[in-house]
RNA sequence: GUGGUCGUAGCUCAAUGGUAGAGCCCCAGAUUGUGGUUCUGGUUGUUGCGGGUUCGAGUCCCGUCGGCCACCCCA
């Protein structure tokens, strides 16, 4: 165990992976308030005992848990669903329904690292609290699709499966399977596509044959039509597809359920909810009920797509590099003039402009060199000139005189923008 | 957690069991006030770590840690 390394599965953020980062946040947080989501945040610590039985024992058997100081079982959080469940409860009747709630966090699984997975990872969480329609439902997978839209990417790079638990549910109602084997029969119908049909045949026992046929006729539903034509009307039909065969993983979930895929089905699934309309009865022991709906897309896969789609990556290489730019880069000529220079950096920066200096005597090639990596567009340099600063249009290499009492003004004008903070 | 595979400078990679190298990056210069060019010089390794075999190990063997891939599982 080295200390120059982050802990397996970790990372580190150097400059230009926070600014890849950020530029997802941002557009993660622009389109979730575009649909008129709020936003929250809840504790990244929580009970062990939050996850155990209402998640399912996907998660539970690997939480990075351990018990704390106090002798508390306790575990950081692998997904917010349930801690959102529970400030529900507590807080509802503090809020007007449906609650719309986005939600940008780190979240963490304590499980072998491998590509697309890490023990630690971001991830947007959009919920609706509050609506039984089926037009939240709509809603909630516009608004998936519209955050990968955001990003440069189209029908062609992604997918979103839809399904529906309640499909299953009344299929195994008809068939007069008792209820407390839903759950077993759904984790089995979940993982039919990820292992070897004769053995999801003998799990399934007689019920097999009518699950085969099922999952290869697509299935169908009154619900999941209306569904479709809901995104239909939207013009967003083309990035979504019927699928029973998802079911998800966790325990919790009771309607729609639905995963975002990559076309090219090179990558695991990029986001994924459905409706849990019981979690919050659940965890507040019948105090609170509320219908409910949500889904989390990580970061992870996320990058991987982008980095994948030469549209969606140049827009972030163009967005990442415009934002690290600075404004003006002063070059400090003459050392005499460095405190006149730093009086009109001080004002330049209440100005609200990205302003960067030397902080130590250096050349002047050296100097214009750093402005031009740093990207600036204009150079102020100040030396024998004084009173009036020599500006330069960096890019156009055009020089002109400024008497210095003129300066904010002059630069104010080249940037077009007010001379407000 | 299981299996496979890999591990050499900050990065990308060389080095038939015989003295550890290159490119890039970084730093400093090229007669003292103008830019991603050019030139010169310079730093960096206990070859992931620990054992073993051998006259001699970056190279072969074992262990360990870490990466990648598959399984498991999937936020």
């Amino acid at each position: 165990m080295t200390l120059m390394q982050p802990l397996p599965g970790f990372r580190d953020f150097l400059p230009e992976d926070c600014a890849k980062r950020n530029y997802i946040f941002a557009r993660w947080r622009r389109v979730a308030r575009r649909y008129g989501f709020v936003e929250w945040e809840g504790s990244p610590l929580e009970p062990t005992e939050l996850y155990k039985k209402k998640s399912g024992d996907e998660i539970v058997g690997q939480l990075f848990n351990f018990t704390d100081k106090g002798e508390r079982e306790v575990a950081l959080r692998p997904e917010l669903t349930p801690t959102l469940a529970r400030v529900v409860a507590a807080h509802e009747r503090e809020f007007k329904k449906p609650l719309k709630w986005f939600s940008i966090g780190q979240f963490f699984r304590y499980e072998k690292q491998q590509r697309g997975r890490l023990r630690e990872h971001f991830q947007l969480n959009c919920d609706i609290i509050g609506e039984n329609d089926l037009a939240a439902d709509i809603e909630l997978v516009a608004l998936c699709i519209d955050v990968l839209r955001t990003f440069g990417l189209t029908e062609k790079d992604f997918v979103v499966r839809i399904s529906d638990r309640e499909f299953w549910t009344g299929f195994l109602r008809e068939r007069n399977v008792p209820a407390e084997r839903w759950d077993e029969l759904l984790q089995i119908i979940d993982r039919s596509g990820r292992e070897p049909r004769d053995k999801t045949a003998e799990k399934l026992g007689k019920l097999a044959e009518p699950v085969f046929a099922t999952l290869h006729s697509g299935g169908k539903s009154e619900k999941l039509d209306r569904l479709i034509g809901g995104l239909r009307a939207r013009g967003l039909a083309d990035f979504v597809q019927i699928d029973v065969g998802i079911v998800r993983g966790l325990a919790y979930y009771t309607g729609i359920v639905f995963e975002l895929f990559d076309r090219a089905g090179k990558f695991r699934a990029i986001a994924g909810g459905g409706r849990y309309d019981n979690l919050i009865a659940q965890l507040s022991d019948g105090a609170v009920s509320l219908p409910a709906l949500g889904f989390a897309m990580g970061d992870v896969v996320l990058s991987e797509l982008i980095n994948e789609i030469p549209r969606a990556r140049e827009a972030m290489q163009k967005a990442v590099a415009s934002d690290r730019k600075i404004d003006i880069y002063v070059v400090i000529a003459k050392e005499e003039r460095r405190a006149d220079a730093l009086a009109q950096i001080q004002q330049l920066r209440d100005r609200g402009y990205r302003v960067d200096y030397p902080m130590t005597p250096t050349k002047v090639a050296r100097q214009f060199q750093a402005a031009e990596e740093a990207g600036a567009a204009l150079a102020l340099l100040y030396g024998d000139e004084w009173p009036q600063v020599k500006v330069k249009n960096l890019p156009t290499r055009e020089e002109s005189l400024i008497d210095h009492g003129a300066l904010l003004d002059s630069v104010a004008k080249f940037f077009n923008v007010g001379s407000s903070a």
